[in-house]
DNA sequence: ATCCAGGTTCACA
DNA sequence: TGTGAACATGGA
């Protein structure tokens, strides 16, 4: 089992422009009001650093904001070669929908008095999702039928015991530990020392499946196929398999509906909370076909930056 | 104290 | 297929 390691520094290897398909929403694509703080990322008006795991390999990148184009400071220990360069790039462009085009959303939207509002504030919002699916799996996993201040305190508990810590640009964030990391750990282990409760038993499975199920491998598969698998593991029900589909796999369908948003979406467009969260899909994916997801995202993000999850930094 | 939180599993109709 | 209890932990 991984000792907690001394903090790593990495040191600027590069500097990157990535084009954008515009409109761009800079401010709320890198930065979700609706998500808990994880020390994983921070955030600015116009900057945003944040950490990524390839295998052992990890990276901090710092994005600006312009106005055609991001621009990337890539940080690492090592100089990139052109495999893990190409590999960093994709999952960026991956993870914020860089080339995505909106205008087929908003033009379905239009049936959504609801959704007028929430468009003109977000336009140009992609869905945001750097983590891997295995990251993003133990996130859902950490929010199941918990507080927010819980999963906030069991993912700080993980990553202080089991992630790196980085230093890169001036701050000092988490990287997230790999499945290797995680796969021996015994669940009592998790259970004392992470605070993690009955979600210790699962976390060492779902450790051994992304061990076994590359990340790459799993995009390959067809999308019914892949949630189908997810879905197998103990402790991914239809919530965190919505998460994984609609944020990482990235399909603007797709919907995880959690109390919150099936409250949200209950009152923005049936004018009472108590719906059921069927009644919500049903209703979203007949009336915006292909983009229910978007429109709960819309909705869901518009709401929360009213009163944020988490505020920005000042500098 | 007692309840229950940004779900999921398991048992039993 | 559908419903209901149990699940760990910690804050209200």
């Amino acid at each position: 089992m991984q000792m907690t390691q001394p903090n790593l520094a990495l040191k600027k290897k590069e500097t990157i422009r990535l084009p954008i398909q515009k409109p761009f929403h800079f401010r709320c694509t890198l930065w979700k009001p609706s998500h808990f703080s994880t020390d994983l990322e921070q955030h600015t008006a116009t900057r945003t650093w944040r950490t990524f795991r390839f295998g052992a390999e990890l990276f901090g990148v710092r994005f600006d904001k312009r106005d055609d184009y991001l621009l990337l400071h890539i940080f690492s220990k090592n100089k990139l070669s052109d495999e893990s360069r190409a590999r960093l790039i994709r999952r960026i462009e991956t993870a914020y929908g860089l080339s995505e085009d909106l205008s087929e959303f908003y033009k379905a939207a239009r049936t959504l008095p609801a959704l007028v509002r929430p468009i003109r504030a977000l336009k140009g919002m992609r869905i945001s999702c750097p983590e891997s699916i295995f990251e993003i799996a133990i996130i859902s996993l950490l929010l199941q039928n918990t507080t927010i201040q819980r999963s906030t305190q069991m993912t700080r508990n993980v990553l202080q015991r089991f992630g790196r810590s980085v230093s890169f640009d001036g701050r000092t964030l988490w990287c997230f530990p790999s499945p290797a990391d995680l796969a021996g750990v015994p669940e009592d282990i998790l259970r004392t020392e992470c605070r993690l409760g009955y979600r210790a038993k699962y976390l060492p499975a779902f450790a051994q499946f992304f061990l076994a199920n590359d990340d790459d491998a799993l995009r390959e598969l067809k999308r019914e196929e892949v949630i189908l698998t997810l879905q197998s593991i103990k402790g991914v029900g239809p919530y965190t398999a919505g998460v994984i589909a609609s944020h990482a796999l990235r399909d603007p369908d797709a919907l995880a509906l959690d109390v919150w948003n099936t409250k949200l979406a209950g009152k923005a467009f049936f004018g009472r909370e108590n719906i059921k969260p069927d009644h919500v899909r049903k209703f979203l994916q007949r009336q915006v076909p292909g983009h229910a997801g978007l429109a709960l995202l819309y909705l869901v993000e518009s709401e929360y930056l009213k009163s944020p999850m988490t505020t920005l930094t000042r500098s």
